[in-house]
DNA sequence: AATGACCTGTGACAATCGTCACAAAATCAC
DNA sequence: GTGATTTTGTGACGATTGTCACAGGTCATT
C-alpha cells in the first residue's frame, strides 16, 4: 500500500486518520494476464488503482477489439460512467500483465468520504485526473492526424510505446493496424 | 440563480446553508455572441455554469478552427486541465450566442468546500460529469467510423446538430466540412 | 530443433477523405 | 426588400485509409 499512499499524499492532504478511515474500503488484489477487472455488462463498483503491472479498456464489436485506454502504474481505472450513475458498462477492463492493484469499493469508500473530507476531497482529484486525460485524448482526434496523434504519443506519452504493442496501439489511435506500420514506414524515407 | 439551483439538486443533497456559503464564489454574467470566456494562453480560474444560450471550446491551429466541444444550457463548461493544475489553456471557450452564465470562482469556491462537505461533493460530481462526458466522445472516434459518429450525435445528442451548424459540426466529428456534406449525401441515396 | 502463438510489414485494390475551387441556398443587417 | 455574409453542396483529383492475403520475425515452450 505504499505507492497508494504516495499517490495520495501527491494529490490532496492527507491525514493518518483519514487514511485509517478509507482502509475499509480498500482491497489488494492481484490478477494474471489476460484476468478482467471489468466486464461489458457488469456495473462498475470499484476504482482500480494500478500498483503494478498494466491492463487496458477494450470495447468488442461483431468481433473486432477495440482498445479504447490503457492505465499504468500509479493510474486509476475505472469507467466513470458505470461507476457514477450505476449503469451497465459497454466495455472491458482487462489485465495485458501480471497485475497488482487496489480495488476501492464504491459504497464503502462513500461511506469513508461521509467521515472525512480529505477522502472526498481525494475523489474529486481523482475523477479530476481522469477527465484530464480523458479531455487530452478526446481533443487529439478532433485536431490532429493519425500521423500526428502518433507523434503526440511519442513525445508526451512515450511509456505507452514503451509496452504496448503497435497492434494493441493501433486502435487506440484509431487506426487500423497496417495503416500503423504504412505510417511509421512514410516517416522513415521522408 | 434558479436554474443552477435546481441542477445542484439534480447532483446531490444540497442545504440552504451550503447554498448560502457557495454564494461569495458565484457571479452571474452577460455575454455578447463572439465574446471569450477563456482565451488560449490564459489561466482557468472559473467554472462556468451555462444558464442560456450555448458556447463552444475550440483550437485555433495554423488559422484555423478546430472545435473540440459544445456546452448548452446546464452544462459546466471549463478546461480541466487549466483549471485543475494551472497550467495555460492551450484552447478558447467562446460564446456562440448571446449567454448568461453563472461563474464558479476557484478560490473563493475551494474556500467555500473546506466549510461544507455538500459543495466538496458537487465539486466531485460536476467533474464526474465531465468526465463521463469527455470519456464518451473519446471513445466515439476508437471505436466508429466519421459516418458513424455522425449518426451517434443524430441519436444520442440531436440538440448539438438542432443549434449547432453542419460547418462547426464538422471538425468536432474530426473531419472536414465536405466530407461531413457527403456523408449526409450518401445516406440519402441509400 | 521443432512447434505454435503473436507481432510486424507489405502488396493490391477499393473506399474514404482532404483540399481547392466554385456555385447555390439560407441567413443576417440595414 | 436588398445587398452582404454565412452556410451548404459538389466536382475534380491526389492522398490516406481499410481490408484481405500472405510472409517473415520473435519468443516461449516442449
Amino acid at each position: 500500500m505504499n505507492n497508494l499512499l504516495k499517490y495520495i499524499h501527491s494529490l490532496t492532504a492527507f491525514s493518518d486518520k483519514s487514511w485509517e478511515l478509507l482502509q475499509p474500503a480498500l482491497n489488494k488484489k492481484e490478477l494474471k494476464k489476460n484476468e478482467f477487472l471489468l466486464k461489458e455488462g457488469q456495473v462498475c463498483n470499484s476504482l482500480f488503482y494500478i500498483d503494478d503491472g498494466y491492463c487496458k479498456s477494450y470495447y468488442e464489436i461483431d468481433g473486432v477489439v477495440k482498445n479504447t485506454g490503457f492505465f499504468f502504474e500509479n493510474d486509476i481505472a475505472t469507467n466513470v460512467n458505470s461507476f457514477g450513475n450505476g449503469l451497465k458498462s459497454e466495455f472491458n477492463i482487462i489485465a495485458c500483465e501480471p497485475l497488482t492493484v487496489v480495488v476501492f469499493d464504491k459504497n464503502k469508500l462513500f461511506q469513508a468520504a461521509k467521515q472525512a473530507i480529505e477522502i472526498e476531497t481525494l475523489g474529486r482529484n481523482c475523477i479530476r485526473l481522469f477527465a484530464s486525460k480523458q479531455e487530452e485524448f478526446a481533443n487529439l482526434f478532433k485536431i490532429y492526424s493519425a500521423q500526428e496523434r502518433l507523434e503526440y504519443i511519442e513525445t508526451k506519452h512515450p511509456e505507452i510505446l514503451q509496452r504496448v504493442s503497435l497492434s494493441q496501439l493501433a486502435s487506440f489511435l484509431g487506426v487500423s493496424r497496417e495503416t500503423l506500420s504504412r505510417i511509421r514506414k512514410r516517416r522513415t524515407l521522408s
